[in-house]
DNA sequence: CTGAAAGCGCTTACAG
DNA sequence: CTGAAAGCGCTTACAG
């Protein structure tokens, strides 16, 4: 229509300038006009450029099969974009050992990739390889957790604070007057840590708000597994010490660590809320020990993390620096239905 | 490798039998051995089969703000299938008028698209056109509600029977013993109503299990909007005759006509749980008139309505004929993560 | 039964 | 600054 070859208007398009402004502008208004977009099947046919992708997440040990979630999402952005081009390295990491992130950072950062997605938990190291990508414009884009003031492409993660919250409103929902809520923190790395604080922080939050209109006592205890093991006797202790406990909120995805000790001693009636979709976690809801279970479609977030990552380098838009997840709220009414689709 | 051109390869790829047994047999070997997949990418660039797939949904009007959202999801899935030689042509009918629907889809006949998505809200006149459709062996997918004993592709929406199971359950878990609980229906066309008491049962269901402890009082009342306008009279009416009622559930996203009678008449604090994210709802949720909403992922629903028929033309795998949706439960605190992404 | 050629809508050197 | 040509991995007539 411009009467010129394909070639030049390619040239326009991708804003290589060593065109003429006068053609220029011809193409542009003539593209304009026929609201032109790319064909992205005929794109990436014909490109040559191939994208590689790192995901740099912690293994899903026995220890921490909350892993194996997000590893799915991320498996089915490899599938989608496989044929565009597209390829995604995987690291793992062990994530009770700081020094298996710098290995295999280091590892990483030798043979640098286009993105990478992985979870901050480990916020000095992290910082170090930050530092690296920055210095050559690698984009990276945190997931599941964050770390402040970094120039992350995007996080992808829950609002911590307001699934706090959220846990709060359910429980005060089924409380009556004067009674105990136990908040119980599981020792975690610390980058992890402060994401379970700031679920802590949001729950207890909810009751300086005016919804909350009885009056309840909240005891807080923190256990470190990395140390003890098993929270058996951190919990006898506590349960001694103290008088009856009528609600329990668990900041983190062992949540079936306590639901197993109150099962074994007699107190599933106590109402328990945690968060994730594990397996350990489902039998423990399905029989009802487990009342709610906050979830964040962790699938969602490795899949989303990908693509995120892999439209950014395509030049295509991208969601902006914040991408909540939902706060899901899981019964053994609902269950069934997640993850979907 | 087999010492043929393409145009063999392409016969034997596609069982075109115009390929002798020796040439065929060499060719499938070297295709197993060489774990031969096809460039999605490349067929699509090269086909000239094009799908036209035929969306028929209610319009959204003031009345049924609802559609808009499952319609989003198809335009999600246009967008996406624009490339790969899909198109979607959208019909709309209106829900208070079978006519329409009659006529549109009539039109929709005269002009076979390759698959249709609709709901059945009008049973009858859905078994007239599914009659033709099986006829000419085109496919069809059901979202929203469904349509016993019909040979579907799909069924994409909501266990029904549950999410009245799971509302009943939240009820159970904020009430006190010796309440009573009011259930509501809103009549609408019958294919919904169908849908709607299904609702009802599963609600009602949930007071026979061994999960639930507390005495309660169940009373139900059927409003017809069709014919009144508004419920107003209706509710005045019950709560003349009848005592203090705790909760109410209605099993419609026209919870929010029952809101905005109890926020009028200072009944506000009575426990309320509804259907849908629509924004005359959103607002009750927020002001704490109501406590509970039931979503189900209605533009998810869209999409993946779309995406399953044009899987299916294309001869990929599909989920199944029975796709339920999740059974969100939505509250004030976790309302502003909807929907996802 | 089989091959040769054109084409899908782009990108990528290369030549001028 | 611009054009002509080849090619990405397929499909689609057409010819024999």
């Amino acid at each position: 229509m411009a009467g010129v070859s394909p070639g030049t208007v390619d040239r326009v398009i991708h804003q290589r300038n060593e065109v003429s402004p006068a053609t220029r502008t011809r193409i542009l208004k003539i593209l304009k006009k026929t609201g032109y977009t790319p064909n992205l099947i005929a794109k990436s046919l014909a490109s040559k450029k191939k994208y590689r992708i790192a995901a740099l997440l912690p293994s899903a040990s026995n220890d921490n099969p909350y892993w194996a979630l997000p590893l799915k999402g991320v498996e089915k952005a490899i599938a989608e974009i496989s044929d565009f081009n597209g390829s995604v390295d995987q690291y793992f990491f062990d994530l009770n050992n700081e020094a298996s992130f710098i290995r295999v950072s280091d590892d990483l950062i030798k043979d640098p990739p286009d993105g990478i997605l992985f979870p901050p938990v480990f916020p000095k190291s992290s910082l170090k390889i930050i530092q690296h990508l920055e210095a050559k414009q690698i984009p990276y884009v945190f997931i599941d957790s964050s770390l402040d003031d970094r120039n992350s492409l995007s996080y992808i993660g829950q609002d911590a604070m307001q699934s706090g919250f959220l846990a709060a409103k359910l429980i005060c929902y089924g409380l009556r007057d004067r009674e105990t809520i136990l908040v119980i923190n599981l020792a975690r790395p610390e980058g992890i840590m402060h994401h379970l604080q700031k679920r802590q922080k949001g729950f207890i939050s909810y009751f300086n708000t005016c919804r909350y209109d009885k009056k309840v006592r909240i005891d807080s205890l923190e256990i470190d597994l990395t140390q003890a093991g098993e929270p058996e006797l951190h919990l006898d202790e506590y349960f001694i010490r103290n008088g009856e406990v009528r609600a329990i909120f668990v900041t983190s995805s062992k949540v079936h660590k306590i639901a197993r000790y109150l099962k074994a001693y007699g107190k599933a009636q106590i109402l328990l809320v945690g968060y994730d979709l594990i397996e350990e976690n489902k039998v423990y809801l399905n029989d009802g020990t487990i009342d709610f279970l906050i979830s964040q479609q962790p699938e969602t977030q490795g899949y989303l993390g990908i693509m995120t990552l892999f439209r950014h380098l395509n030049r295509q838009n991208i969601p902006g620096p914040v991408q909540y997840s939902p706060i899901d709220i899981i019964t053994a009414e609902n269950i069934n239905y997640y993850p979907y689709p």
